[in-house]
RNA sequence: GGGCCGGUAGCUCAGCCUGGAAGAGCGCUCGGCUUGCAACCGAGAGGCCCCGGGUUCAAAUCCCGGCCGGUCCA
């Protein structure tokens, strides 16, 4: 295939028509170009000149753009593919479809399953986050979501279907016939792509300043010690921007202007943001390609030398585009939040849900910043969703979710906010002035409180506080340190086993054949220490949630214990208790399964599948599965949803579930084509997992659910029995998890909170209910007995007291043993004391585990000054032994004898003595 | 999935760093002042200091482990 070198990037379009090999003096990349240029043509190395360019589409608008590249692509043998969600839901590294060749990793790229066409192209909506930051400020080089256009060809070593020659001469026949770009405009720039562990070189395509497509040719496997290998599957991978396109052959001075149309009005109206004089935006968007606005050096910089151009004041021109540039980024982030939301993304503080509500949250911001009610923030989506209805099929019919979730949202920020000025306060109260980083950084992290509105507190405080130019990038560089660990698969089979098993062919899976199989006979292929290997098998090895099942092999006149079954590759292993004959293996054996846990578990995966299909009935198609576990006792299920579920919403659920139970559905099970079944089902099949097989088995309950599930069902929801949701609980933000039990579980259920009952009301001996009522009142009349009691207590106490005070030295003292303590009424009585009489030195001693003495001393303020109670304590436990602390007024501690007539002296003994 | 912050009266929180008698404001109850209300003045009730272990003479406070909530980052 002629790779290797730089030779890569010679293909024959460019010696056929012409192209020079120059380098960029300002970048030093090399690149492709028809006539001599000093630079590649791309920013920042070059100013947009595109505006001056003739291009011979004349205006298009994205939706144009998109059905150009598709029909285009499409006449040269290329089969169209149906766009993929916004969210990554197939992939379990990845949240949001970045690219369009997300949509055919990793199952395509690693060569597990062919493509659904070779070669084929594809018009992908694309989300990216990592240049949030510049949107706005780039009129428009930088969005937060795109279309991505993309026409793949996949080469396996025995099909080879097309590579670089053919590519770029696509994107050159692209951009000169159909968009009618001039030639000589056409730079082709060298350079070099990685991402998600391949890499290889690509041509960046840049016309008139402006980077309009990437051509990728994936070849390689980026190994960790930061070398390449290659790999048998060359794959071409582009990227054409489409709605840089668009705005190219618009030559509006913002490509906001070129997608939005209408909409861009619209929203300036919304906002009440005025629409600055078009020379504004045409002179700035010269100077944006080549500053970055992001760097404030460089976009106060970029205000200067357009306010200079323009004759405008550097703070007048300063300010239009400080506000136009918020009313920018809106147009972009609403959109992409609106895409995510109607994929289904629930937000929350993990997983996918976090990115839609870090895009929600620079909404609300931005909303603020601009004066914007954010109760109000719903008709900037609903403007979107109407605008872009006819073009993203997804956000039709979602208007009520979105709204639903916007006002939650908004109503959790605007709570984090109203928390804002106390905790900002606390955080002023105790630094000497102002706030350091540090404080800046956890205020933000830890509270979510963004320093803008840090200052803004700290200045209605007087204090200044001074916000780091580059604090998010600070605030990066703290998170720097945290490698996303790989979760640990649980190793449940020894190393030294799988290695064994290595190279068997697949045991045949006689439980997907008949669910209902309850014994079989097998031929024994292999034993490996106390795992057999069967020819096939009616053990169902753990997996998709479902527990393996247990029973016995039969072999030689004994029974062997089948403890676990657990697959490897297509190789299932039965873990027997007592180790079978090694001569065993070319033997039949006969196989039962225990037939009641099984089909316990059968009840309770089907019925998972029905309680998630009416969940989303019941609550709507943003409910998602976040996790399940079936076990022989009950099953749970946690579900995507922004609230927790009210008693009404669990009553329906369980009510139409067990509706669904009543009527008898058939549960059908198939095996089909990956595709086919994506296009028929869509990605609820994924609930469960992602499958990385070309077929995939496919559990239908008819008219309610469908999913790729490899565990064993039932043929009927009927067989379900009963469903019984037991508990609901919130287990993160925007993750519900239900509980439940099926079948004869139901009743098992039933029993335990009859026996729960009975215990109860045989303690309390009668009627649960009727007995807790009199014995609530019982309690109260106890208590108001006991506090009458505590009354006479205390009053006998303060007798007590006051009869044993002696005089010593001036001051009172008295030193009185109690053997029943009711230490909250003593404290009272200590504390009440030692304020009416300001004299008043007072030991209190009790009994002590150990034949010592609890010491409680309390004194008046008079007597502290003379003798500080904590004083008189560690004097007397020098003396006797024992230990002690506190204050002048109050101590406390033990000491190591029992002797109360002893300690009495001792004590008149210092006190006198001090 | 990981980091950080938090959980004390009905509510909002202080106290925790540096262990020694559980606090404030609002709300509530009663009384005063008022034609009445609000305000004001006075008195009072209200606490498993999230749970479980540990250290200590002594834990709201220190240590360990959980649970719950928040937030930031993947």
């Amino acid at each position: 295939m002629g790779v290797g070198g730089s030779s890569i990037y010679r293909v024959r379009s460019f010696e056929k028509e012409g192209y020079l090999r120059l380098r960029c003096g300002v970048c030093g990349a090399y690149f492709w170009s028809r006539v001599p240029r000093d630079n590649c043509n791309d920013a920042p190395c070059a100013d947009y000149t595109f505006f001056n360019l003739r291009i011979g589409s004349g205006p298009l608008s994205v939706r144009e753009v998109r059905d150009r590249f598709l029909r285009f692509f499409e006449e040269r043998g290329h089969k169209v593919v149906k766009p993929y969600p916004v969210v990554a839901r197939w992939r379990d590294d990845l949240y949001l479809t970045i690219a369009s060749i997300v949509v055919f990793q990793p199952h395509v790229t690693s060569g597990l399953v062919p493509p659904p066409a070779n070669p084929l192209v594809i018009a992908q909506p694309s989300i990216r986050l990592e240049d949030i930051d510049s949107v706005g400020y780039t009129f428009g080089r930088h969005l937060t979501n795109f279309i991505m256009g993309g026409h793949h060809a996949f080469n396996y070593p025995d099909k080879y279907v097309y590579f670089t020659h053919e590519t770029v001469e696509y994107a050159r026949e692209f951009f000169t016939r159909v968009i009618g770009v001039p030639e000589d405009e056409l730079v082709f720039k060298e350079s070099w792509w990685e991402g998600g562990g391949n890499a290889g070189p690509c041509f960046e395509v840049a016309v008139g300043g402006l980077e309009v497509a990437t051509l990728v040719f994936m070849m390689y496997e980026s190994m960790p010690d930061g070398t390449y290998r290659e790999i048998p599957l060359k794959i071409v991978d582009t990227g054409y921007g489409i709605e840089r396109i668009a705005w190219l052959t618009q030559k509006t001075p913002t490509a906001f202007h070129a997608i939005y149309g209408g909409l861009l009005s619209d929203y300036h109206r919304l906002l009440g943001v005025e629409e600055p004089p078009e020379d504004v935006l045409r002179v700035s968007v010269k100077y944006v390609g080549r500053l970055n606005p992001k760097d404030e050096a460089l976009y106060a910089r970029l205000k200067r030398e357009v306010s200079a151009e323009l004759g405008l004041g550097v703070e007048e021109l300063g300010s239009i585009l400080d506000r136009v540039i918020k009313v920018y980024a809106l147009l972009d982030h609403v959109k992409t939040a609106s895409l995510m939301l109607s994929d289904g993304v629930v937000p929350s503080n993990s997983g996918e849900g976090y990115l839609a509500r870090l895009v929600l949250r620079r909404i609300f911001r931005l909303l603020t910043q601009l004066g914007f009610d954010l109760g109000e923030a719903y008709v900037l989506f609903d403007k979107q969703i109407r605008f872009w209805g006819d073009m993203y099929e997804q956000l039709r019919g979602r208007e009520g979710y979105v709204e639903d979730v916007l006002r939650h949202e908004v109503g959790k920020y605007l709570e984090v906010l109203g928390r804002a000025p106390s905790l900002v306060r606390k955080y002023l109260r105790r630094g000497a002035s102002g706030l350091s980083l540090d404080e800046l950084i956890e205020l933000y992290d830890s509270h979510g409180v963004p320093p803008e509105v840090v200052a803004e507190v700290g200045r209605r405080e007087g204090v200044e506080v001074v916000v780091p130019g580059d604090f998010y990038n600070r605030l990066a560089a703290k998170h720097s340190r945290a490698p996303a660990r790989k979760v640990e698969e649980r190793v449940k089979v020894p190393a030294e086993v799988v290695e064994a098993v290595r190279g068997l062919s697949p045991t045949r899976q006689l439980f997907h054949e008949d669910p209902y199989l309850r014994e079989f006979t097998s031929r024994v292929v292999k034993v490996v220490g106390e795992y057999v290997v069967l020819e096939e098998t009616a053990f169902y090895p753990e997996g998709g949630g479902q527990e393996a099942d247990t029973g016995y092999l039969f072999f030689g006149g004994s029974a062997y214990r089948v403890v676990d079954t657990q697959k490897v590759g297509g190789v299932i292993l039965h873990r027997v208790e007592g180790p079978l004959p090694a001569e065993a293996a070319g033997s039949v054996v006969r196989g039962v399964i225990d037939w009641e846990r099984r089909y316990k578990l059968m009840r309770h995966h089907t019925a998972t599948h029905v309680i998630l299909g009416v969940a989303r009935k019941v609550l709507g198609p943003h409910v998602w599965q976040a996790g399940a576990e079936k076990s022989e006792s009950g099953a749970r299920l946690d579900i995507t949803h922004y609230k927790p579920l009210s008693d009404e919403e669990v009553r329906a659920i369980e009510d139409l579930a067990n509706k669904v139970v009543l009527e008898g559905r058939e549960v059908r099970t198939y095996f089909m084509p990956k595709y086919e079944a994506e296009e028929r089902y869509g990605f609820v099949l994924y609930e469960g997992g992602v499958v990385l097989e070309p077929v995939i088995r496919v559990v239908e309950i008819e008219g309610l659910d469908a999913e790729a599930c490899f565990g064993t069902h039932l043929r009927n929801t009927r067989e379900v029995g009963a469903l019984k949701i037991v508990r609901t609980e919130k287990i993160a933000d925007g993750v519900v998890r239900l509980e439940y039990v099926a079948g004869t579980q139901v009743s098992e259920y039933a029993r335990l909170l009859e026996g729960k009952i009975r215990v109860a009301e045989g303690l309390l001996g009668g009627d649960l209910t009727l007995r807790l009522q009199s014995l609530i009142k019982e309690v109260q009349d106890l208590r108001s007995r006991v506090s009458a009691l505590r009354k006479y207590y205390v009053k006998e106490l303060v007798k007590l007291i006051e009869s044993s005070v002696e005089r010593v030295g001036g001051l009172r003292v008295s030193v009185i043993y109690l053997d029943v303590v009711d230490s909250d009424a003593l404290r009272d009585v200590l504390k009440e004391m030692s304020e009416r009489y300001e004299d008043l030195v007072l030991v209190v001693l009790t009994p002590r585990g150990g034949g010592g003495l609890d010491v409680e001393v309390s004194e008046g303020s008079r007597a502290s000054e003379a003798v500080p109670a904590s004083r008189l304590l560690s004097g007397l436990a020098s003396l006797v032994g024992g230990r002690g602390g506190g204050g002048a007024r109050h101590a406390t501690g033990y000491l190591a004898v029992g002797d109360v007539g002893r300690v009495r002296e001792l004590v008149l003994k210092l006190v006198g003595g001090s």
